[in-house]
RNA sequence: GGAAGGGUAGCGAAGAGGCUAAACGCGACGGACUGUAACUCCGUUCCUUCGGGUUCGGCGGUUCGAAUCCGCCCCCUUCCA
């Protein structure tokens, strides 16, 4: 099995830093585990790594996309299979580092998807009914699914359906048919930090990102017509659409960006600490981080068998 | 000094004699998650040894029964001096 480094952990803990430590010392190339990342011209919102912060090291799955078009998790993981291939082919080692739950469990626990994409017109139609009669169509029609699903997520029950409805099969087969054995070797680190300091460390940032101009590179974006792209949902950017219609102050979207930051932050843990097996760190942002760093290198070490 | 309005759970805010440990919103905490996932959704939230206990600024009073009615006091806001 191929051996790969995994970081994790919520907003603002300090992945990035660890990982190019991590990956200079072990001769690794790092690929963005951030569902966000993928777009380019969403920097400052969503605190992706400059080209001096890189150091050098070679990064993967950053910028990848057009900020107008859409990325998934299937595209995610298909996209990091090849380029474990890749890595470790060359002998140097994979570092997937990021926050989105869902894309490194794909990649770790090998999902299976069908090939089946979204289909629009079905979704068109789906979105005619009522809650309650695509919930009750659910039960008919993978009552595993229903009953998994709560019938207020609209969004999760229409997708179910749509899986059902296109493909005939249904859409609770898809996890009884991922393995649940890792696909590859990997020694996950989840980076952790005392609540409330990280909820401060979040606040702050959000204040540093708007004097680093995020208002000008939302509004950029808004400007070529990316209001209502998937990459504009994220945090920090859908925030300023009421704020450009003249509804809101600057105060009150910064308000609401730490909000949904600090909401998100703790979703995170919640993914993290339930769904994964992970060796956990607690960091202290008083303390030197390359001392802090250094345990976590031993071990890493001592899993690479070097 | 005078007039009016107000003080309800961490915060905001309903409630105007019993159906009220107190709606709702926010926050906080916990949880779910297989193609928009930085999404979407769910639960808990006065204390409790789960029998009960203590609450609606404070102290008294009326009443079978008070967050709700009465008296005094304290604090806040606005207006007049």
């Amino acid at each position: 099995m191929k051996k790969i480094v995994v970081i994790v952990g919520p907003t603002a803990v300090g992945k990035t830093a660890l990982s190019i430590e991590i990956a200079k010392r072990f001769d690794g190339e790092i690929i963005n585990g951030d569902a966000v990342q993928v777009f380019q011209g969403l920097n400052i919102g969503t605190a992706k790594i400059t080209n001096e912060e890189m150091a050098g090291v070679p990064h993967h799955l950053i910028d990848i996309c057009d900020p107008a078009s859409t990325y998934n998790v299937f595209d995610f993981k298909k996209d990091v299979d090849h380029l474990i291939e890749k890595i470790s082919s060359q002998g140097k080692l994979p570092i997937i580092v990021g926050g989105t739950g869902l894309y490194i469990q794909s990649v770790l626990y090998d999902y299976q998807f069908p090939e089946q994409k979204t289909d629009h017109a079905l979704r068109e139609q789906l979105t005619q009914l009522t809650p309650e009669q695509l919930y009750q169509q659910l039960v008919q029609l993978d009552e595993a699914a229903a009953s998994s699903i709560h019938p207020n997520n609209l969004k999760r029950v229409i997708r179910a359906l749509e899986i059902c409805l296109s493909t005939g099969r249904k859409f609770s087969e898809q996890s009884t048919q991922t393995s649940r054995i890792e696909k590859y070797s990997a020694y996950v680190i989840g980076l952790e930090m005392d609540r409330e300091t990280l909820y401060q460390r979040i606040n702050a940032r959000v204040l540093s990102m708007i004097e680093a101009g995020l208002e000008r590179e939302v509004r950029n974006l808004c400007e070529r017509g990316m209001a209502d792209a998937q990459s504009m949902q994220a945090i920090g950017y859908k925030e300023f659409i009421p704020y450009f219609h003249g509804e809101q102050t600057i105060d009150e979207v910064i308000k609401q960006i730490q909000q949904h930051t600090r909401n998100f932050a703790k979703r995170q843990y919640t993914w993290f600490k339930n769904k994964m097996d992970i060796e956990w760190f607690t960091l202290n942002p008083d303390q030197n981080c390359s001392i802090q760093f250094q345990a976590i290198m031993n071990e890493i070490a001592l899993f690479l068998g070097k």
